[in-house]
RNA sequence: GGUCCAGUAGCUCAGUCUGGAUAGAGCAACAGUCUUCUAAACUGUAGGUCCCAGGUUCGAAUCCUGGCUGGAUCACCA
């Protein structure tokens, strides 16, 4: 419609005005609520043509595409905006497309015939999961969802930064005080038992630190030279070298994380294609840099490390392999873009990646593409906010890391507590009771998380927790339940409707709404697809919802006399229920049959 | 200090890319609506210096410049 339209504005410029107008200047919106219409044409930059009021300019071209498009019912002119009010008829046929198209707003997967990669979650083996990551987690998935329905091919992956000084000092500290204890032994899941070897270092190496201190010692060099240190770096060593005991207890103890991070993903609902680790992609990533340093485009320093110089690009120096020919953190992101690049030939590689790391970003772009690699340019770094505290950034130091096990049981718990006290679900069994808590828990994590624009921070705060009242998951979910429930009862009376829509049929106001706000739904997925934003489809979700609510509240579906307007009803009802269904599908949440 | 990002109602956020009418939601507050398809709902009231100052424009929360405030980053950490 909106293609019709701009011809024809072109058409009546042309025409009233002989001026050729250029499409940019051609606005089209949707007309405020606050006036008669569907949809508004802005009919300022047209007055430089027309040389007359802003009134008179929108009488004329409104008079001229009302007799052109026969869809147009009537139109009116306030000040310099041109309200188009469109045909009951325009409506009810966009009504039909959609019943007609079981696929009506997604495209198929694959028809773009192009491969976008999404990295996501990026997790280190040291630590368990929190909020922050459930952010990343729930953004990345759900955007490989949107790219899938924008009709991409999507790979979903992972790098496990599983090699470094940091899970060193786990494995030491397990060494010194774990008395050989296991998940098993110790009842825990081992991303947690791991993490809690990781803070007991760091307790033990500070006591260190301060002992040092106080007998004398500068705190910088005391920091530096504190024995457990040296001891983890000694280990690093020993495992570059691929000393067995070492390796071995590394293998094990990774282990013990990646069956806790499996669970963790589970219950998040999220998954991968691919996981890459980086004690795989460091040795390709050096293999890169050596040879890159051969070609000239990086240099060696005295010490024997190697760097590239990015200040022609507006940055600095920066490392690439140390003075011991080490890697960094660098090194393996070159090997793994690399490796990826080699496994997919990617249309485009999404980095799901937190905005503190803007400036490595940036640096792997501009350093791949100095190396050579003409598929940097497709790499794109979507810069998510950091989760906060009201009283700011989480930290661990003060016990104020919000750990995603704990939030998530907690929501199913908020769940749980709210049906019991309402009621509504006492019939069901425990294991069906179960998962609806679940769906609902998670409903309102994900959907609080993922209507905020990624980019942004957000804050969060664990003493209110998360609504499930309002502009919330457990509120789109609802409207879904009752939807469900409603199309239940209808096959309980035996009310058959039909597919199908006689276009005399005349919806009132409501549900003319609702209909507006459906045909709305393939624009949404587009938008949200180009922008990379989740926000997009929670907020067209929360509208819809929205929307129908006013339409149940006010209008009954089944206790209605005349056939033709229950048989429309029930068709809008189910419609409503699938496009709820598809888009909070595209933020990775499940809705209930019933709640 | 350099670079980047943000600042919209008491709180949490839309809207900013692509300028358009009287800036929207939810929560919290207040007032209503359940013998009728699920009240996790619906309706209403109140709540604004869109951080500040300039500029561009017929028109600026939106674009540009400067400032203020907050955050991130500038490691032989990841």
């Amino acid at each position: 419609m909106e293609k019709v339209l701009t011809d024809k504005v072109k058409e009546a410029i042309f025409s009233l005005y002989n001026y050729k107008v250029d499409e940019k200047q051609i606005q089209l919106q949707k007309t405020s609520k606050d006036f008669t219409g569907d949809i508004t044409l802005v009919v300022f930059p047209f007055l430089r043509f027309s040389k007359k009021k802003p009134e008179e300019t929108g009488e004329e071209i409104g008079n001229y595409l009302q007799e052109n498009i026969k869809e147009i019912s009537g139109f009116n002119t306030i000040k310099g905006f041109l309200n188009l009010e469109m045909d009951k008829k325009y409506w009810i046929e966009s009504f039909r497309k959609m019943i007609e198209d079981p696929d009506f707003g997604i495209k198929k997967t694959g028809s773009e015939n192009k491969t976008i990669l999404v990295e996501f979650s990026s997790p280190n083996t040291n630590k368990p999961l929190h909020l922050g990551h459930i952010r990343n987690n729930l953004i990345g998935y759900s955007l490989s969802k949107i790219f899938e329905a924008n009709g991409y091919v999507v790979k979903k992956v992972n790098i496990v930064n599983d090699r470094g000084i940091h899970i060193c000092k786990s494995m030491l500290a397990w060494q010194k005080w774990g008395e050989g204890t296991t998940p098993e032994i110790a009842k825990k899941k081992g991303d947690k038992l791991v993490g809690d070897f990781y803070v007991r270092f760091e307790k033990e190496y500070k006591k260190q630190v301060q002992f040092l201190v106080e007998n004398g010692a500068d705190e910088d060099k005391a920091i530096m030279t504190a024995p457990l240190l040296k001891e983890a770096q000694a280990m690093l060593l020993k495992w570059e070298v691929g000393d067995k005991e070492v390796v071995d207890l590394w293998n094990r103890m990774n282990g013990w994380v990646y069956k806790g991070f499996d669970k963790t993903y589970e219950a998040l609902g999220v998954s991968f294609d691919k996981i890459y680790y980086e004690s795989d992609t460091y040795i390709k990533g050096k293999e890169i840099v050596l040879s890159a340093l051969k070609n000239g485009v990086l240099f060696k320093k005295e010490d024997g490390s190697v760097w590239v110089d990015l200040s022609k690009e507006g940055l600095d120096e920066k490392i690439l392999l140390r003075s011991d020919g080490t890697a960094v953190y660098m090194t393996q992101d070159l090997g793994t873009a690399y490796q990826r690049y080699d496994d997919y030939k990617f249309f485009r590689q999404i980095y799901v990646v937190g905005n503190e790391q803007n400036y490595h970003f940036q640096v792997l772009v501009l350093l791949l593409d100095k190396i050579g690699y003409k598929w940097a340019k497709d790499i794109y770094h979507l810069s998510y906010g950091m989760v906060e505290l009201p009283e700011g950034k989480m930290k661990s130091r003060e016990g104020t890391i919000v750990d995603a096990d704990d939030l998530i049981s907690e929501m199913i718990d908020t769940a749980r507590d709210m049906s019991e006290e309402l009621g509504k679900i006492d019939t069901y069994s425990e294991k069906q009771k179960e998962d609806i808590f679940r769906i609902i828990g998670l409903g309102a994590l994900k959907y609080f998380i993922l209507k905020v624009d990624p980019r942004k921070n957000m804050t969060f705060n664990p003493k209110e927790s998360i609504d499930f009242n309002g502009n919330t998951g457990p509120f789109i979910q609802y409207t879904y339940a009752r939807i469900k429930s409603v199309l239940r009862k209808a096959a309980e009376k035996n009310i058959k409707f039909q597919k199908k829509t006689d276009s005399c049929f005349e919806p009132n106001e409501k549900e003319i709404e609702l209909i507006k706000i459906l045909a709305g739904f393939p624009g949404v997925i587009r938008d949200a697809g180009i922008q990379m934003t989740t926000a997009m489809v929670a907020n067209y979700c929360y509208e819809l919802t929205k929307g129908f609510n006013q339409f149940y509240h006010d209008f009954s579906i089944l206790n209605v006399d005349n056939d033709e307007t229950r048989n429309f009803r029930l068709q809008l009802s189910e419609i409503t229920g699938g496009i709820i269904e598809k888009s909070m599908g595209l933020l990775g949440i499940d809705v209930p049959e019933r709640m």
